[in-house]
DNA sequence: TATGAATGAGTATTCATTCAT
DNA sequence: GATGAATGAATACTCATTCAT
């Protein structure tokens, strides 16, 4: 491998992610046979080898490929805000207008995490997400607007509400990210009890 | 099939479900072979299609045994309890207590959840869980302890809190279903920025 | 692997050996496919796989199993002989007679010990028949009827002389064993030049 | 084919048919893919069919370019020979001697002469080879020096002893080309048990 | 001359499922 | 109920060869 690849060859490359992205979101990455994505790309075999050295390096590029995008929209989100609680809530709108824009990568995020051979490949991206809300949390409890907890607790449980309503309302229910994110802000800010007056 | 089992034979049926489960989990779903299942058994592999219709058919039911088997737990938490707010508290409970005794089913139902073919069959537990939950946030709203939103926006929020905290701190790092929800209803119930006096 | 046959798989097992190992003689281990083996016998490809790990197993065992059938003839046209020059000459004569009964194994041994891959099975046995030899000859030696040289090259010599003699006149030109051996034996003791008299 | 060549052509050529048997040799020659000998040169797939009409017609050019420079090397340790016996020892001299310069390529000999669809190219080798010999010996008998027996027999026994011995203390054990071929020489003039007075 | 790209038949192997005993 | 044997379509992957540039 390590191919040296003309711009024709990128781009063949690309595609080839691309569809076999949609393909492996649709169908289930195990049931989908090279076969089905060359044919479907109506090309050789060979193509698929010349460009991937396995079904499934090219599953792995394709969420490396993935977790960097939608960490470099989080941190295009973020940069120039002072506020750690409003770095909180720009981090959640840009994960769901991410997922927006994304969203049949949707369900292979969630089958390489179920499944041991790609879950770890998942867990760095994962630990990079909740150490960045968990820098923003701590500075917060410093300034005395968040209640003493264990922070990377709090992490998580924004990442578990950014996840299931961005699967259930955005990728399900085909919603509109910003209705989606105001949603979540909410509720990680204020839980169910919360009652904030308005502003 | 449709078999009127003995004693034994309902046992033997009960072990295969056990073991495959604990497969499926390990090494996912396609992955494992039923040649390993019932190599592992020290069975013949007429054994197997002796109980099951199918591998397919095999996942089913343990999927649908464990959503029974979780639905039972968290209705007899909650039986009797008059408070809305405590039921929903209740049910997370539950929920942690169950996950930590089914561990090695957690893997199983993400992926489950995770695959066209199989999640519209979790579409059912998960629909049921959501509506009981916004049965009790209804009657919350109504009681003015909880402020007028899409109650099936909270509910949904609810479960990825607990879905989160529960893989990340019972399954992953081996955590008590307690204090895991002890942390999960403090985050649903006031969010980030709550601070209700200590009763 | 490891599974416990009946007679009647047994049986098939010894077909698929004998079967593919005249197939491997006369087209070329690699060239051989698995599927022109199981279509010539007229059976499911799964069947080979329930006898044999892999293709490379199976010629493992075929060889092993030749070098075993081998050595015990050797062995039987040797024991109860005192003379150790008359045992070397029974070696041979044994050799010529199991290549003569086995002509179709000739190329395959050739081949397996061109490959670096499956010449280390062919050494051990190779060098089993060597240090049979030695010995024969040390003692031809102490009894002063060979000239003091270093044994392992005589050993290697008459393997050499053997080897050749059986592959042209046994295999090639389709000769009687026993008049090959004549000539091989005849070669080993008296060399060009050696002219013993008539006993 | 049939190309005119450029002098920096013939060398690449020459370059590719060295590599080649070297990975033949020590790979094998189906486990080696063209893709790994333009890979190792450094050079593009184009460039080996410039070359060679096949990967076939490459080993045969290896073979037939080495057949023919050992038949050369042999031919010049003969000439201006006049005693058939000697010529015979010169013969196993020349033979060690290019052995021990071309070790790398007896793997490649062993291989193509077990395999049906190469062995008829080396076939004419072999049997140059033994003519050369067969005269020799003819003429050693009618000087009376060797028995009356099938010259043809003794020539491949000498060929055999040659083969064997260069293998295995040359290529194998890598020792030296001059006593080995003392070795050769001795065991094919006198056997075993000859004992000619040292001279 | 040379390259990267492409082809597609072919390879070993797997595996859910069925069947005769 | 249970076993070992058998099926055969499907799978990931390879590779000699060709081609456009």
């Amino acid at each position: 491998m390590d191919r040296r690849l003309t711009a024709r060859g990128l781009e063949r490359r690309r595609q080839l992610m691309d569809y076999s992205a949609r393909l492996f979101a649709r169908n289930g990455y195990d049931p989908t046979s090279v076969a089905e994505i060359v044919d479907g790309m109506n090309v050789g075999k060979g193509v698929f080898y010349w460009y991937f050295e396995s079904k499934e390096a090219l599953l792995l590029e394709i969420l490396a490929d993935s977790q960097r995008s939608l960490r470099r929209l989080q941190q295009s989100y973020i940069e120039n805000e002072a506020d750690p609680v409003r770095r909180i809530e720009l981090g959640i709108r840009a994960t769901m207008d991410w997922v927006g824009q994304n969203r049949h990568l949707w369900g292979l995020f969630r089958f390489a995490a179920s499944e041991e051979r790609f879950a770890p490949y998942l867990r760095r991206g994962q630990q990079t997400a909740v150490s960045d809300v968990v820098r923003h949390i701590n500075e917060a409890i410093t300034q005395g607007r968040v209640r003493q907890t264990d922070p990377s607790v709090l992490a998580h449980a924004i990442l578990g509400v950014t996840n299931q309503l961005s699967g259930t309302f955005l990728v399900e229910q085909d919603g509109r990210p910003s209705e989606v994110a105001d949603a979540a802000v909410d509720f990680c800010l204020d839980g169910l009890l919360g009652a904030r007056l308005p502003v």
